[in-house]
DNA sequence: ACCAGTAAGTCCGATAACTGGACGTACAGG
DNA sequence: CCTGTACGTCCAGTTATCGGACTTACTGGT
């Protein structure tokens, strides 16, 4: 019983992917960072039905992802706004972006164009912290931990 | 009709969605770059329905993110591997592994170590293909490029 | 020859999720 | 009072997912 690396592997990617991952709450977090922060917004620039748009803001709200907040009372509105941990999938939804771009766009040129603060358009690389490489999979060895299983 | 930014946004993200956002298909994809390449490893590491997997893996063949090679003719048995496209998506799995390392683990270690060819434990850092700093979303404008839509 | 085991799926009935559209509520503006 | 907008909810129909049993094709042991 030693060889516990979980079978269902336990694993960062997954737990993010049960917040994320459902249907529209990437697309909904893409439109919050562009700037449409409000419900209906959203439902019609993602084409996401109205009824799983409502469950998807629920979840990534409870995540801590998003925060609802009135913006005026009476007509009562709301904005759903970015926290940090809403900030930080930046680079989840550049990535996805990005690659779209490269492999999706038959020849056409892409749908939205990105311009960085140093003024040109924005390319991403994903880097090491340490050594400031691109990363390449072949170049990281993983190392699953073992559970905490209750082995004092 | 000329404020023809189409409706339901026309975007690359969703475009990738399309492909890797079912439920399953990046933990396949996890599991490749793990090093997994088998159907049954893939059900097991990812707790994955056979029928679903079985489903996910063809869209990915089909997408060309992965390739399904026999690897033995007589027990018949195969291998699925990453395409340049597959490889590609490394970015997408590291960078919501980052996150999830960040935000839910609960105080507990992370449930893997990735080690980095340099020597140090990955830490992933999107950055500006031209300027090299790391991308932070304020310091990015989006343009919506036009449909091309058949006028003139 | 027979039995157990593994790999890679397929098949199936039950449950859960998503879908599109109608509807409700609360207000503003003319 | 009537129209329009914002933010949802509700519902019935369709689609997806689920877990487990089953199939096919072998290998390796006894």
């Amino acid at each position: 019983m030693t060889t516990n690396l979980t079978e269902p592997r336990t694993c960062s990617v997954a737990r993010t992917l049960e917040i994320v991952g459902e249907k529209w709450a990437l697309l909904a977090v893409r439109e919050v960072f562009l700037g449409n922060r409000r419900f209906d917004e959203m439902v019609r620039k993602t084409g996401a039905p109205r009824d799983t748009m409502t469950a998807r803001l629920k979840t990534l709200v409870a995540a801590g992802v998003l925060e609802r907040q009135p913006v005026s009372a009476h007509p009562p509105r709301f904005e759903y706004r970015l926290t940090q941990a809403g900030l930080d999938l930046y680079p989840v939804i550049i990535s996805l972006m990005q690659w779209g771009d490269r492999y999706l766009t038959n020849g056409e040129p892409t749908p939205m164009v990105l311009t960085h603060s140093c003024g040109h358009t924005l390319g991403a690389v994903t880097t090491c912290s340490s050594c400031g490489d691109p990363i390449l999979a072949r170049d990281v060895r993983p190392t699953p931990r073992r559970e905490k299983d209750n082995d004092l």
